[in-house]
DNA sequence: CCAGGACACGTTTTT
DNA sequence: CGTGTCCTGG
């Protein structure tokens, strides 16, 4: 076997990680380092140098995209080498996927009926706001969505409703109680949404050990990409699954850790090194992607973080150009600005598409798209609705989930009465506590309600007609006569479309809200089309795992050349030669709900280290001094991360066109300094004081100048409190 | 059933 | 300020 394919073209560092001995690893991998190909080549290694079986590895990402991409360029390195293997043989998936795989595998030691369901979140939330109900609980006091995330977060850290201790805090008794009945309404209704899954596997390994023997000697080698991102179960479940006698590869990098806000536990990557043991840790930091002044940025950035593994980027390309600030009046001229660099570089020849404008949240892209607008630039917003979350296409699914599953309660309650087909309220909700008394479907209970003339001859008649509707259907769809070929998914999903009304009832709708919808969900009869089947089971069902796995990409790919405009969070694992980072004042970057928390900001922190690491060429930070955000005006100061940027790698931008500004405005002093104290108030941001009321506090923010400028201070006692300088008398202490 | 108005809410998002 | 949701009156 030619080995030169897989290690030619490999820096040293990469080439250790490709050929690592066996044993766990750690693969510290910084931005554009050459992670996913390092990933692949070293499954090809192991699998054609080594000689292991595709059969005993396992390759976990996060996004189905990721997951995706590393099978298509594991299936191309197979195809170089000459030595087709078929990927399918290696598990590679997400950690839900993966799941998913085994709790359909084993449903009966899973405690699952075989066609179990997969609740969304918004599912979810329909759910608990049924338990609020049955429990009647105050939906004002407690909002449901706090207990969805209370559930969640229990969930992503492996606890059940009965591990919860007993307290007398009325919000965790709360919490608790919609929680266990949650859990009892989805084991009653066969449901399993996203975190469960994850659970589920893991308790199948506690709870089974003849299943975790068997897949401990069948996986003996598990990579991990992202590993900083991996919450509690993940965890967990690698951890119980890899044993005393299988090894890990974790790929990943502590300092692109962003999203511990939902239960991503970066100890993780920190702890892994002692609990897999002995580990070899490797560093990949040469990085491909940008010039020497932006890496210079962001090592400069990241180096503030405290406990970090360690990890220091370098390119032997050139410095290229210094980044660029630009301090806008407000978010309009910011907006401007940023469409003026856009244009002037495309007039250079260069692709929209090439462009990217990073911002810290989703509201700021208003005035962004407004610019574009002005001027007649294409552009894309990423991050929009995913295409299985539309509700034209949730409700497609819901009826080719009545369809393989009548007992579906989730689907069943979705489009009862979509088209409407006046079953009213009333009526669903005599059949919800049928249902709920004699621990029955929906679908059961309405049967049963029809059976004992519960109901008026027009809402009987209106259930009926439904039921039959859907019986009919699965008749002739699903159940066709043995002599029959079984129709294909995109037929069936034309004829669910047609014969329900669905289809004729979303093109009706007025605007050009029918129209899109009408587009979508022939979209959705393409995808089916579309389908390929992996293994035997129904393709019915098969689909509708996948689109309960796979939300879809937002939209189909745009032929159109258009700057590109989303999140920071999205923009992780992205590149673009020109990159904007908007908005990045304090206050907004970091924000204002991670401010006065020390973990807060440094996973702000990574958040701009992953900003500024997706430039390649040329980055561009801009921050406004006023910006209008929820119909208030704000003053805010340049962020702290910009600060933390060596001022030999940056360069301030100077307009020469003259921006109209009111009279009264400072021009910012010709030598660029950025200062640390509030103007003219002797305070510095993060200062303790003292006031005759309030009592001790922090200071979080200067809005304004002079003396009737504003001052925001946390004090110990009440919180945050807004004052006037003049007035508040603030004493340093 | 729908339109229109009151009202709440406002960080980041995948599965 | 703008949007999405909920409620009520026609």
């Amino acid at each position: 076997m030619d080995v030169s394919l897989l290690l030619d073209d490999l820096n040293p560092a990469q080439r250790e990680a490709v050929m690592a001995p066996a044993g766990h690893q750690l693969i510290l991998a910084g931005a554009g380092s050459g992670k996913t190909r390092v990933l692949v080549h070293r499954i090809a290694w192991m699998i054609q140098v080594e000689q292991r079986s595709p059969y005993s590895i396992m390759a976990v990402t996060f996004t189905n995209k990721a997951a995706k991409e590393m099978r298509h360029r594991l299936d191309e390195l197979f195809q170089q080498t000459g030595q087709p293997i078929s990927i399918h043989t290696i598990w590679v998936g997400t950690f839900h996927g993966l799941a998913h795989r085994l709790l359909k595998a084993h449903w009966q030691d899973a405690n699952l009926p075989q066609n179990f369901q997969i609740l969304d979140s918004d599912d979810q939330l329909r759910l608990i706001k049924r338990v609020y109900q049955a429990l009647q609980i105050d939906e004002d006091k407690w909002p449901p969505k706090q207990a969805q995330w209370f559930i969640n977060e229990q969930k992503d850290e492996g606890r059940r409703a009965k591990h919860i201790q007993e307290t007398t805090d009325p919000f965790i008794r709360t919490m608790r109680k919609i929680y266990q009945t949650y859990e009892d309404d989805c084991q009653r209704g066969g449901m399993i949404d996203f975190a469960e899954i994850l659970l589920r596997a893991h308790e199948l390994w506690l709870n089974k050990p003849h299943l975790l023997e068997h897949y401990r000697n069948r996986f003996n080698f598990i990579l991990v990409d992202e590993f900083q991102d991996t919450n509690s179960v993940q965890y967990a479940w690698l951890r119980v699954l890899a044993g005393k006698s299988s090894f890990v590869t974790a790929v990943g990098d502590d300092d692109q850790s962003i999203y511990g806000w939902r239960g991503a536990k970066i100890e993780n990557i920190r702890k892994f090194s002692e609990d897999f043991s002995p580990c070899q840790i490797i560093r990949l930091e040469q990085n491909y992607r940008s010039t020497g002044n932006i890496l210079h940025a962001a090592n400069s950035v990241i180096a503030n973080n405290l406990g970090r593994l360690g990890k220091e980027l370098w390119t032997d390309g050139e410095k290229g150009e210094p980044i660029s600030l630009y301090a806008a009046y407000n978010e309009q001229d910011e907006a401007r600005f940023i469409v003026e660099r856009i244009q002037s570089w495309i007039s250079q020849g260069k692709r929209r598409s090439e462009s990217a404008i990073l911002y810290r949240s989703n509201a700021q892209s208003r005035a962004l798209e407004e610019a574009l607008l002005r001027e007649a630039i294409p552009y894309r917003i990423y991050g929009g609705q995913r295409f299985y979350d539309r509700l034209e296409i949730k409700n497609a699914v819901a009826y080719l989930r009545l369809l393989n599953n009548p007992h579906d309660d989730a689907a069943f309650e979705r489009v009862i009465n979509t088209p409407t087909r006046g079953i009213g309220d009333k009526t669903l909700e005599d059949i919800r506590v049928v249902a709920r008394s004699e621990n029955i479907s929906l679908w059961a209970a309405a049967g049963q309600l029809i059976l004992r003339k519960h109901f008026a001859a027009r809402a009987s008649n209106a259930i009926e007609t439904f039921m039959q509707m859907i019986l009919q259907l699965q008749k002739d769809l699903c159940a066709p006569n043995e002599a029959d070929e079984l129709p294909a998914l995109d037929f069936i999903a034309e004829t669910v479309l047609d014969k329900t009304g669905l289809l004729a009832f979303h093109q009706n709708e007025k605007g050009e809200k029918g129209q899109a919808r009408g587009e979508n969900l022939q979209e959705l009869i393409a995808a089916c089309r579309a389908f390929e089947t992996e293994d035997d089971a129904p393709i019915l069902q098969q689909f509708l795992d996948t689109a309960a796995l796979d939300a879809g990409d937002a939209q189909a790919e745009e032929f159109e050349d258009a700057v590109q405009l989303m999140t920071l969070h999205s923009a992780k694992g992205l590149e673009f030669p020109l990159v904007f980072l908007a908005g990045v004042e304090e206050g907004l970057f970091p924000h204002k709900m991670s401010i006065d928390d020390p973990d807060g900001i440094e996973e702000e922190r990574r958040l701009c280290y992953v900003g500024i690491t997706r430039a390649m060429q040329k980055l561009f930070i801009t921050y406004a001094e006023t910006r209008r955000l929820h119909g208030t005006e704000s003053f805010n100061r340049v962020s702290r991360f910009v600060k933390e940027i060596p001022t030999d790698c940056i360069d301030e931008v100077r307009l020469k066109t003259a921006i109209t500004r009111p009279v009264t405005y400072q021009q910012p002093s010709s030598k660029f300094t950025l200062k640390d104290e509030g103007e003219d108030t002797g305070f510095k941001l993060g200062q303790k004081v003292s006031h005759a009321i309030f009592g001790e506090g922090v200071i979080l923010q200067f809005e304004g100048k002079g003396p009737n400028s504003v001052v925001e201070v946390k004090f110990a006692k009440i919180g945050k409190k807004r004052l006037v300088m003049q007035y508040a008398k603030l004493q340093a202490i």
